[in-house]
DNA sequence: CCCATATAGTCGGGGAACCGACAGTTCTGA
DNA sequence: TCAGAACTGTCGGTTCCCCGACTATATGGG
C-alpha cells in the first residue's frame, strides 16, 4: 500500500500519541499495519462523531481540535469529559463490544483517525506490541480518571477552579472556556463558578474576561488550588 | 512445567476472570504461558499486597477474599476503592512503570496470583491474545470508574447509599459494612450516612444492627437510589 | 448598525452535608 | 469477667453550594 507524504505525517503524528509514554517504540511496520485498520476523517464543528447508544463499530484518535464528551441522563446533559489532540475515544465501548457510553461532539473541526472494529481486530492480533500500547494508554486514561476521581471529593468550588485553570490554560497562561462550561465540567453551578472567580480576582491570581481568564500568578493559584493547611483528622477504617 | 491439580484448578478460575466479557477464549497455551509470568501467593487478614509509591513490579489478580485500595492525601487516608474476586490491581502502574499510586491491605484472607513484571511482559509480546483480553478488562474498570464518577455528582448521600447498599448486598440481602467504612467509600462523613440509614428504615427499606445492614425491600431501595422525579433543567453547553 | 442571544456579575433564600460533642450499645482480648 | 475499643444514634451550629431572579455587557448575524 502506497503512502502518500500526507498520510506519512499522520502516521509520524499518530506514533507520537501513542508513543506518550515512551515504552515500547512503533515500527514502520506497525504503522503501515494500523493503516489497514482505518482512516482518516475531517468533522465540522458541532457534528458529532458517535451518539450515546449507537453500537460502537469506531474509535477516534483526535488529531486536531477538540472534542466534548457528554452523557445525557434523566434529560440532563452533563460533560464528562473534554479531549484534545492525541486522545483516544469510543475505544472502551468498541472493545466491549457494547454501546457508546457517551456521545462524542466537536466543539470546532476536529481532524481524527477513524479505526474500524472488524479490520482493527486482525491487526491487533497480529501486532501485540501494538496491542500492549494501546493496553498502556488505556489504563494512563484509567489513572487520570481516578485522579479525577479524588481531585472532585473534599474539595471547594474554588479550589476546584483553581486547579482546572492551572490544567487548561495554554502557554500565555489564557484560558478560553465560559463561566457555563466550567461549571458543567466540575458539576457545579455557574454561579458558584462566578463567585470562585471573583475571588481569584480578588486574590488578584487571575484576570477575567468575555470568555476569557488570563492566570496571573499561577503559583497562587497553585496554592489555593492544594491548601496545605487542610489537614483532617484521620479515622482508621477496618472492615 | 508440570501442573499439580490445584494448579489447574487456580488457571481454570483465572481464565475465568479474564473470560468474563466472553470475547476471545484463553487457550491451554495461554494458560501454561502465564504459570511463567508469576505465582500464587496467600497473604493474611491486615497485610499489604503494595504500599503507596513503592516501584510496581507485580501485578495481582484477587482470586479469594478482600482487598482495600486507599491512597493517603495530606494525612488524610482515603478509601478509592473495594476489590474483590476477580480484580485485577496494580496493573496501572506495573505496565506503565510508575509507583503504586495506591497501597493495598487485605481485609481478610486473601489469596491472589502475582503477575512478575519482567516475566509478564515477554509472554504477552507472545500471546497477543491474552494482551487483547488484558485491554478489555482494563477498559471495563476504566468504564466503572467513569460511572463511579457521574454516579457522585449531584446525588445525595441516601441516594448513594441506597445505591451501595444494593452493590454490597450478599445473596441474602445482607451487607456486612460499619457505617464508618460506608462513609468512607462514599466520601461523605458517618453522621450523614447514619442520618441516611435511618431514613432509609423509616422508609422500611431496610434493617440495621451492629455492623450489619438487611435489605428488607430491595425495589423500594432502587426507587430511591434512582429518583425518577429529579429531572432538572438542561443548559445547552457551548463552547 | 441594531437587536436577539449569550455571557458575566451579584444578591438572598434555603437545603444538604460537615463537624464537634456526647450518650448508649456491642464487641473483644487479656 | 471486665475494661477499653469500636460502633451506633442523635443534636445543634456552621459552611458550602444550589437555585431563582435580576441587571449589565459583549457578540454576531442580518
Amino acid at each position: 500500500m502506497a503512502l502518500t507524504p500526507t498520510d506519512q505525517l499522520h502516521f509520524a503524528w499518530l506514533a507520537r500519541c501513542f508513543g506518550k509514554t515512551d515504552y515500547l517504540p512503533l515500527s514502520p511496520t506497525d504503522l503501515a499495519a494500523l493503516s489497514h485498520a482505518g482512516s482518516f476523517i475531517d468533522k465540522y464543528q458541532g457534528t458529532h462523531l458517535f451518539r450515546e447508544g449507537e453500537p460502537a463499530v469506531h474509535a477516534y484518535v483526535i488529531e486536531k481540535g477538540e472534542v466534548e464528551l457528554y452523557r445525557t441522563i434523566n434529560g440532563i446533559r452533563r460533560v464528562v469529559a473534554r479531549a484534545g489532540e492525541g486522545n483516544v475515544l469510543g475505544d472502551i465501548a468498541m472493545f466491549r463490544s457494547e454501546p457508546y457510553i457517551s456521545s462524542a461532539r466537536a466543539i470546532g473541526p476536529v481532524s481524527a483517525f477513524r479505526f474500524d472494529r472488524d479490520k482493527l481486530m486482525p491487526v491487533l492480533i497480529q501486532h501485540p506490541v501494538i496491542t500492549l500500547r494501546w493496553l498502556v494508554a488505556g489504563l494512563g486514561q484509567l489513572e487520570a480518571t481516578q485522579r479525577r476521581v479524588l481531585r472532585l471529593m473534599s474539595r471547594t468550588v474554588k479550589e476546584q477552579v483553581a486547579e482546572l485553570l492551572i490544567d487548561e490554560a495554554d502557554d500565555m497562561g489564557e484560558v478560553h472556556l465560559s463561566q457555563n462550561t466550567i461549571a458543567t465540567l466540575l458539576g457545579a453551578s455557574r454561579q458558584t463558578v462566578n463567585e470562585a472567580l471573583s475571588e481569584l480576582r480578588r486574590d488578584e491570581a487571575v484576570e477575567t474576561g468575555y470568555r476569557h481568564i488570563r492566570v496571573k500568578d499561577a503559583t497562587k493559584l497553585g496554592m489555593i488550588a492544594s491548601p496545605q493547611g487542610t489537614v483532617r483528622r484521620v479515622k482508621a477504617v477496618s472492615n
